[in-house]
DNA sequence: TAGAATTTGTACGTATGTATC
DNA sequence: CGATACATACGTACAAATTCT
């Protein structure tokens, strides 16, 4: 029943005006930093820590829930707390692909459609795509996995004229290149990428497993052919705690 | 005193296993996005919604702290809470230097000297100095700011014996680029860039003006000169609520 | 300028729900 | 099925920052 922390339990009070639970925070994060609970290794619960550092176990929980915004650890409902480990890099170039990108890394990479349909063009997509608001375009969203992780959860948008058949093309081959070679586009280059950062929504957190708090990475991309006509548009969502995105210059 | 919300006040019940607080979210998210409070008005305060909601105020507030995360409303203790607007854009390329970029969008870009010393090459900063663990390095803390609001706060490190006097130099130019330019330096390109995103830790919160809860980007960088030798590498911290990293493709 | 009112932040307590072991 | 452990939701009280009087 010892349990590995390095340090002694501190105990903490209200003073210099530095709320109780930040202390806590300050405390564990250093701890976790200082390895006492390596990778995949469960912390003491709530409840212990609440008795050891003689506070509430609602103190507790808003300093765990701080680790698990920061992406330090994951809580699981009837499972525990766990400490995380190291991220997966996800490089962004010219020629940018999910399959070629994470199976470096991780084995069994892959793509799963989780659903699709028809949605008239607004705002951004409209203006990166080159063409007029509430063109039709066909929308697929599409989950990443590494690992039999989930680490993105994508949404891409192709103007439906152009590519009537890319829900069904994407369904058999499980991946936006293959498809788009299949429909006769053998190359395709990232012309930018936007890159913004926030919380997971509720749906965001169920699809790519993440516990409420969680950060998302947001990559929104414009990808265009040899000639330079834009091909498609995509958002993706990036689990902040699995994933960094790496951008490397091209001589 | 009536307020602008566009809706009628719905009514939430624990029902389908969606927690109070997370319909109460979902109501506010779609509320804000269909503008019913435009950037910089106040929400009603908490205690309004608790007793529109019929909800106790801890419900509204975990729900309040969702998009708060989210970016998309800030609290400010004794004043209220406020919606936010959009996100400057921060491009990166291999010319990427902060004066240049916010400046096109923002009046009066500027860096602020925060704190600066000595420190032994760690991990990363060595690997990608090509330097060996514990090479002395400078590190310079600085503030950047557009339009008197703090955006990035950078920490950038140089191979002090290449470097000596950069802290000073710094201090009288204001900026990194003029003070490499002053030591000699007359053109540096970036190699890469690796983005992470989290929630901001207290101390960063503070510096960059922003609410606990709040989401940081994460951009480390490494710069190397026209030989393609290693100059200085940073790691700055964006406000994930008030920047958009942008990628371009370059030719 | 002092103080009251307002509003968000912290901390405690209690009870119950839900998922896992 | 019971025990464990995290999640939700209520209540209460006071602290801290800001704004109004």
């Amino acid at each position: 029943m010892t349990d590995p922390a390095l340090s002694p339990d501190p105990t903490f009070h209200r003073a210099a005006g530095i709320a109780l639970w930040r202390q806590i925070a300050d405390f564990l994060r250093s701890e976790l930093r200082a390895g006492a609970w390596p990778a995949g290794t469960a912390l003491p619960t709530e409840a212990t820590f609440a008795h050891r550092f003689g506070v509430n176990r609602h103190t507790v929980r808003r300093a765990v829930a701080e680790l698990v915004a920061e992406g330090l650890v994951r809580s699981d409902q009837g499972r525990g707390t766990f400490a995380l480990g190291e991220r997966l890099a996800y490089p962004i170039g010219r020629r940018t692909r999910f399959s070629e990108i994470v199976g470096r890394q991780a084995k069994a990479p892959g793509g799963r459609l989780i659903a699709s349909g028809l949605e008239p063009a607004g705002g951004w997509q409209a203006e990166a795509l080159g063409v007029v608001p509430d063109t039709p375009l066909l929308c697929l969203e599409t989950l990443g996995v590494a690992d039999n992780v989930p680490v993105s959860l994508a949404r891409s948008w192709f103007v439906a004229e152009r590519f009537p058949r890319i829900v069904e093309t994407y369904t058999e081959t499980g991946s936006i290149t293959a498809a788009l070679s299949r429909l006769g586009v053998d190359d395709y280059l990232r012309r930018w990428t936007r890159i913004r950062a926030r919380i997971a929504e509720p749906a965001e957190c169920e699809r790519l497993d993440l516990t409420a708090g969680a950060t998302v990475l947001i990559a929104e991309a414009l990808n265009d052919d040899a000639d330079g006509t834009p091909l498609h548009v995509s958002s993706t969502r990036f689990a902040a705690d699995r994933i960094e995105i790496v951008v490397n210059a091209e001589a």
